[in-house]
DNA sequence: GGCTTAAGCTAACTATTCGTAAGTACGCAC
DNA sequence: GTGCGTACTTACGAATAGTTAGCTTAAGCC
């Protein structure tokens, strides 16, 4: 009764690993998932991915985002290591944040989801609408 | 006053095409990121790259996910042409869900970069902890 | 016949998170 | 001493997520 599927690839490190840990509720790998793909926290790795930035210009780049969430975010990924943050003590204050090398790691594998959804969401409105048309049908 | 910082690779498209759509708010494609990076949507993506799932099963191996949760992330992912969802008029009900080739071209890129986060988990521990004895030293 | 179970949802309710708007700090120009 | 600029921080209503209970309908047990 529950036919295993036919493991296609095995090609990837989480078959390897049996993938036990993700899958796990308390896994702390979820809660870095979680700021890395939090809906603001792609778009900070994009923007920092182009070289550092102030929050303001951070703020202004990323449509949308209120000053809360940035600073939420930012922090967030400061504290996973992803993102560097200096501040001169000046006033008015002066921050800069940037890529950690960590950063600039996992940065790139955000960039290319994002990319592949970016490129291929005409695919994506395409079916919707297949779809749409055949309930009606 | 805004040194540019001095954009390194463009090799990616994101660059080629100044990155103008994620950034603003009213793009399309920031739906369908929110759904591939939601918080349930990533693991679902995992475990139907391993091939095809019934719901119950799906709901055992995604460790912590409400029935509601993962309903809606399968409706979200349907709509958006990743995931098939096979109901046969049997009861109790039997429901089979399995990647399109557009949710397993997408599902790569998720793997990728949920794989990369669980190799790298123990450089982000070990970067919190210096920064943690940083803070008090 | 009546009771129980099964699987996949769905509605109603509650807890958590998010967004909006306002406030804080502080040195400088006027 | 009033206002500006920048990077936060706080308070509170709104949206979202999670929890619980229920629905369906056929088969299995007594």
């Amino acid at each position: 009764m529950n036919p295993k599927p036919p493991v296609a690839a095995r090609a990837s490190l989480s078959e390897a690993f049996e993938r036990g840990h993700l899958f796990a509720e308390a896994c702390p790998s979820r809660e870095v998932l979680k700021h890395v793909t939090s809906r603001w926290g792609v778009l900070v790795f994009i923007a920092l991915l182009t070289g550092t930035h102030r929050f303001s210009e951070l703020r202004k780049k990323i449509g949308g985002v209120s000053e809360r969430m940035l600073a939420q975010t930012l922090q967030w990924l400061e504290e996973d290591g992803f993102v560097l943050r200096v501040s001169y003590p000046v006033v008015p204050p002066h921050v800069e944040y940037s890529l950690t090398p960590l950063g600039e790691e996992a940065g790139a594998r955000v960039r290319e989801l994002a990319d592949w959804i970016e490129i291929n969401l005409p695919r994506v409105e395409e079916g919707r609408q297949q779809r749409s048309l055949a309930a009606q049908g």
